[in-house]
Parts: C-alpha cells; structure tokens; sequence
RNA sequence: GCCGACGUAGCUCAGGGGUAGAGCGUUUCCUUGGUAAGGAAGAGGCCACGAGUUCGAAUCUCGUCGUUGGCUCCA
C-alpha cells in the first residue's frame, strides 16, 4: 500500500500502483469524468501513470490553468499528426501550450504554409481527436530514440535527445502518432471537441536567429464548442480596443509613410492630452523634488561612446550625422541620460547637495528593426518620461523607493491595478553583455530585490533581462490582446557616474562617486498612451480626456444659448464644444457617444427658459436638468474624486 | 532583419483581365428636430509604387515601400 497526500491535507492509501486516474474514481466519479492531468510530488505525470510510493497529488481538471496547459499541449499532438499526415516529410521539433493555447514548431522544408490551409489542418485534427485515442507515454533507450529520428532525418529531434540522459526519454503515442515528449497529457484525444488554427509565423529553431526558422503554427482548443465560440468573440472584443484602431478613431495620432516608419504625429486631441499627462507627472515630481531640466535631440557621438551605448547599439542605430566641418559627428540620441551626466557635471557638488534628482521629457530616437515596429508601444521616435538620480551609496535604497512609490501612483491614478513588477538581473553565463564591476551589480542587484520586498511588489525575477549597465525593475501592463509590455522602468547604475567621472566632495573631504538611478514612471509616452487607451477603450479618466462635454443644441433656435453655455464652460475651465450642425439631437447624441465625450448637455426651449443644461452621461445615464454651476461643480467633484495628488 | 498575410474614396470594406462600387463622413439644398442615424442631390480614387506578361492589368507575375500576426531584438 502507499499512502496519498491530496490537496485538502487527507491522506488515504490505495494499492500500489494506483494511477492518479483510479484514485480519483475513489473520489468521486464526476471528478474522475473531468480529471485530465496530474501532479505527483511536484512532478507531472499522466492520469495512467502508477503511482508506486507514498507521496503528495494533485488532480488537474480543465478548470485548472495545469489542467488547460496538459489539454493544449496534448492538441498540440494532434494537430502535429494533422500536419505530419497532409504534409509528408515534415520534421516535428517541440509543441509546448502557451498562455492561451499552444503551437507546434515544424521544419516544412520547401512546402509553405498559409492561412488557406487552416481549415484542412483543423478538419483533419478534430477528426483524430474524435478517434479518442489514448495518450501513452514508453520508455525508450537513448539509442532507439536518437535511433529513430536519425532515420527521419530529423536533426532537430536528435538534437534534443543528444542533450537528455539515458533512462529519462520517454516519447508519447497516440492513434499512429509517436512524438518525443516529457508527458503530462489528458486520458485521450476525444476529450478535445474543438480545435482552432489561429496564426501561423516563422520562429527560430530553439529561439536563435542564426539558426534555421522554422515554421510555428500557434492553435487553440477547448472541451465544448461553446467555448472555442466565446473565445473567438473575447478575440474581437479585445481588437475593437486596439489603441490603433481608436487612435484613428478618435484622432488621437497618426502615422505618414513620408515622415517616416515608427515616427508618430501627434494630432491636436493626442497632443493635449499627452500635455495633461505631462503636466500631472511634474506636479508630482515638484513634490517629490524633482527639478526639471533640457537637453538638445543630438549629441557627439564622443558621448555616447563614453557612456558605451555607441558600442553596444551604435552599429544598429539610426547613423551619425555629418557636418560641413571634417571629422564633427553627431547621434541622434537615443538615450537622455550621458546628457543629464554632463548636466551634473556642471558644477561640483557637496554630498550635502545630494541626491539631485534631474528630470526632462526627452524624447530620443532608437533605429528600432523594422519588424518590431507596431502602432505607439515600439516606435524609432519617442518621449521618455525620464529622470536621473544621482545619490551616496547609503541614499540609493530609500530613493529607489520612493520612486517605486511614484511608479505606483502614477500607475494607479490612471486605473492600471493589474500591473506586474518585474525584477531584470545579469545572465551569469554570458558576461560579455554587461559592462561595469561585478561587486556593484550584486549590490545593486541585491538593492532592487530588497526594495520591492520592501513595498511588497507582486514581482518576479528574470535573469538575462538586465540593461547592459545595470539591473532594473519594470513595471509590466499586458495589452487589449494579452501581450505584455514594460511600462515604467526602474535601474540602478554604477557604470556611467565612472564614465563621466561624476564626483561629489564627501563629509571626508575626499571625493567620491555618485550612483545613479534611471527612472521613468510611464516609461515612453507613446507606449505609455497606447496602454491606457486599450485599457480605458478610450474612456479616459474625466481629467485626462480631450473632450469632456459638448453642448448640444436642439435645433438652430437654440443655437445662441449653446453659445452662452459654451462661454460659461469654458470660464470653468471644462473642455468643451458646441455641435451646432443642422442634425437632429438623436444623431448628435449618437456621435457623441460614439466619440466617448462624457458628458453631453442638451439646450433647447426648456433649458433656455429656466437657464439649465440636460445633461447625459456617455452611456446613456440621464443627469436631468441642472444649472451650469451645479454642472461645474459636478465634474471637478469627479475629478477630484478620482485623480489623488502625490 | 526573418517567416506568413494584407494594401481599392477621409473612414470601414465589397469587387476582380475589358478602363471602379457600397455604407459612413464631407459639400449644397430641403427639414427646425427633445436623448444612439430626418430627406434629397453633388463632389471625391493613377485601385500603395515600379517593372513584366497581355490587344488590354486595379485584377496575373516579380520587385520596392508600408501595414499586420509571430520570431529575433528592445539602452
């Protein structure tokens, strides 16, 4: 007998070689219906899998997110054997689930795959779910495994098993299908009762772009159809709040192929708004004594090659600029910060005279490769929110901080709740990227780690993310679609105070080094607006918004009224217009609301008589018939309600 | 940069070897309207750009540019 630890603490004994399966029958049978994968001391194993010591489990049914991992990546499967039967002579590499769904990498060979064929693939895929063939996992020896791939010319499967200890492959079979793979796999392919095809991208073999790309076919499944359904609605719902799409709609910024690729234009609506974000973040930083200063767009390139970033990203970036004068050049700059260095440099300092906190709206100007260009989250010209700190050793910890405190209160006052921090280190094992001491990275490593215990940030730490002159901690927002971006940036520099030789006079009259902290709470504008219009669907915050109401009047009578109205919100500083077109009120209202304007004021006889406005509420809510004042009064309520100071 | 897809009026999109369509928007006129579309008429396009095939190309082929889903990159 073994003794099996579950979830709620009870341990019970079964028979030796029980399976996770069998266990569960002893639970209950609706559970033993639902349950398609499971956990043994931490470790996946099938549902088949005889269990043969004493040890903890975990059953995973489809409403677990194990559960839905096992379940895509056993469709992964499936649709390899769709593949391998209608394109014969494929080479199958890995086929892992991912966040929503799962892909498959495979080499084509000359064949191309497109979207056209995303139909047969999946009518062939649920067709061998349908089968309900059971997934089963073998034993095989290193030699029989490297064995079989090797006679499929399957260089990709070889490669993988080379790198595997003998005793540990195992490969998984189904139906006619046989595939290297670890395990973790529901009972049988019949569970899956929809499968979709979703995209198909070229991605290099094991994540190198030297290597050859290979071809990945990105898919989806579910138990129901019903829910394949519901997802594929969640798809155009999120598209709708795409911050391209009510960028345009709402004539926030645009784009001009004779400009330039990834130089956005701001248009009046975007720039006023973009200058109220501004004007909320130096309030702020005057509190938190920030001082602002200004730097040109360009520099030597002298600079830059003393602050390393030539090195690092100067054969990728947009190239020098040349002057009449032989030999002068020029970047573009693509950082703020060997400017700020020189701005400290202009004086000597006392470390009574520390920290100096520098800030500017810098914008800066990265040859970003085309391929990465998308809407206003990666663009070749952008406005950082950036600021430097330049502190003593013993100030770092309280003024790294205090900016995490600024990060989350300006992430908060614009609604953004479900950030993530996350924490960038070194790779240890490719110390060529970084430059600076090592003893100060740990310091400065261990620095970042404390304080975001310290704040209790939600965090998580990855390696081999760090800037090239030192760790940071970002703070990450996911987009309408669920793709992560970094916001607000937070890094801890000890490299370029050495490289511009930055000193301050210490209390032992001795000079010293400053550290330095980059920060930038929104991070670019650009991105920064981009995330907040996919989050708000351009329902922006009452303070933030371009337009917080328009006067409507009922008909051409009323028009001089809307006009005195007009006069009076304005007096109060409420950004407001008339719409004065020869239209009906409905067809007013109706492109108000689809403008988002939140408040719209209707004027006709009524109003003019006793003096008020109707007010609606974007969305329909009717407010009635209020004076201007009360109306005033009303939205800086709101207002005041919703954006807290610093 | 790489792989796949796409590029038709200001916007959203249909069409597709014989010289261009809809809805919305815009302009003018009629209408003077009460909480999500009042009516009529008109203007508006070198069908991204460049080559090629063809009697003829917006349509087919190739290339360029741009957009887009991924990969790689992200100071």
């Amino acid at each position: 007998m073994i003794k099996i630890t579950l979830p709620d603490g009870t341990i019970k004994e079964y028979s030796k070689g029980s399976t996770p399966m069998t266990i569960a029958k002893t639970i209950s049978e609706g559970l033993a219906r639902n349950v398609i994968s499971a956990k043994f001391n931490d470790t996946t194993v099938e549902t088949t899998t005889p269990l043969q010591e004493d040890g903890s489990l975990v059953l995973h049914t489809w409403g677990s997110t194990e559960g839905k991992k096992t379940f895509w990546h056993s469709t992964s499967h499936i649709v390899a054997q769709a593949l391998e039967e209608l394109y014969p002579g494929v080479k199958l590499t890995i086929g892992p689930a991912v966040e929503n769904g799962f892909y498959y990498d495979i080499d084509l060979g000359e064949q191309v795959l497109s979207e056209n064929d995303f139909p047969k693939i999946e009518k062939r895929a649920i067709e061998i779910a349908r089968g309900k063939h059971d997934f089963k996992m073998r034993s095989v020896s290193k030699a029989d495994a490297l064995a079989l791939y090797k006679s499929q010319n399957n260089e990709y499967k070889v490669e993988l098993i080379e790198n595997l200890e003998d005793g540990t492959i195992t490969f998984c079979d189904h139906d006619t299908f046989t595939d290297l793979c670890r395990g973790g796999h529901i009972p049988n392919t019949g569970i899956v009762k929809a499968i979709k095809i979703l995209s198909v991208a070229g991605a290099y073999w094991r994540g190198d772009e030297n290597k050859k790309q290979l071809t990945r076919v990105y898919g989806i499944s579910f138990p129901k159809q019903k829910e394949l359904t519901e997802y594929l609605e969640l798809l155009e719902e999120a598209k709708k709040r795409d911050h391209r799409k009510l960028g345009k709609e709402l004539e926030l910024f645009t784009f001009s192929q004779k400009v330039g690729q990834g130089l956005p234009l701001w248009l009046p609506k975007g720039a006023a708004l973009r200058e109220r974000l501004e004007q909320f973040l130096k309030k702020a930083q005057k509190k938190a004594g920030y001082e602002m200063v200004i730097t040109p767009h360009i520099g030597q390139k002298e600079l830059y090659v003393t602050s390393g970033h030539y090195e690092k990203y100067g054969a990728d970036s947009f190239q020098p600029i040349n002057t009449p004068k032989d030999g002068e050049e020029f970047l573009l700059k693509p950082m703020n910060c060997p400017h700020h260095c020189e701005i400290y440099n202009n004086k000597p300092y006392s470390y009574k005279d520390l920290p100096k906190r520098f800030a500017e709206f810098g914008t800066v100007y990265r040859y970003e490769q085309s391929g990465e260009l998308h809407g206003l989250t990666r663009v070749r010209g952008f406005t950082q929110d950036d600021a430097h700190i330049f502190c003593t050793p013993d100030q770092v910890d309280q003024e790294f901080k205090n900016v995490i405190d600024l990060s989350i209160y300006v992430l908060q006052s614009l609604g953004f709740d479900d950030f993530k921090a996350q924490v960038s280190i070194r790779d240890m094992d490719n110390p060529d990227k970084y430059i600076g001491d090592v003893k100060n990275w740990e310091i400065a490593e261990q620095a970042i780690i404390n304080a975001a215990e310290d704040k209790g940030l939600d965090y998580v730490i990855k390696k081999g993310e760090a800037a090239f002159y030192g760790p940071k901690l970002d703070f990450m927002v996911k987009d309408a679609l669920g793709r992560n971006w970094q916001l607000g940036t937070i890094q801890v520099d000890y490299t370029l105070p050495e490289r511009f030789d930055l000193t301050y006079k210490g209390a032992d009259n001795q000079l010293h080094r400053p550290i330095m902290i980059h920060r930038a709470p929104f991070g670019s504008m650009e991105r920064f607006i981009a995330l907040l219009l996919e989050h708000t669907g351009g329902n922006f915050p009452l303070w933030l918004i371009p337009e917080q109401a328009i006067v409507l009047p009922v008909s051409e009578k009323h028009e001089k009224y809307a006009e005195k109205v007009l006069e009076l919100l304005k007096n109060n500083e409420i950004r407001s217009r008339v719409d004065s077109r020869n239209e009906t009120v409905g067809k007013k209202i109706r492109e108000a609301e689809m403008n988002k304007i939140p408040f719209m004021l209707i004027v006709g006889e009524n109003e003019e008589e006793a003096n008020t406005i109707s007010v609606r509420r974007h969305g329909g809510e009717d407010l009635g018939a209020i004076s201007i004042n009360d109306f005033t009064n009303l939205v800086n309520t709101e207002i005041k309600s919703t954006l807290k100071s610093f």
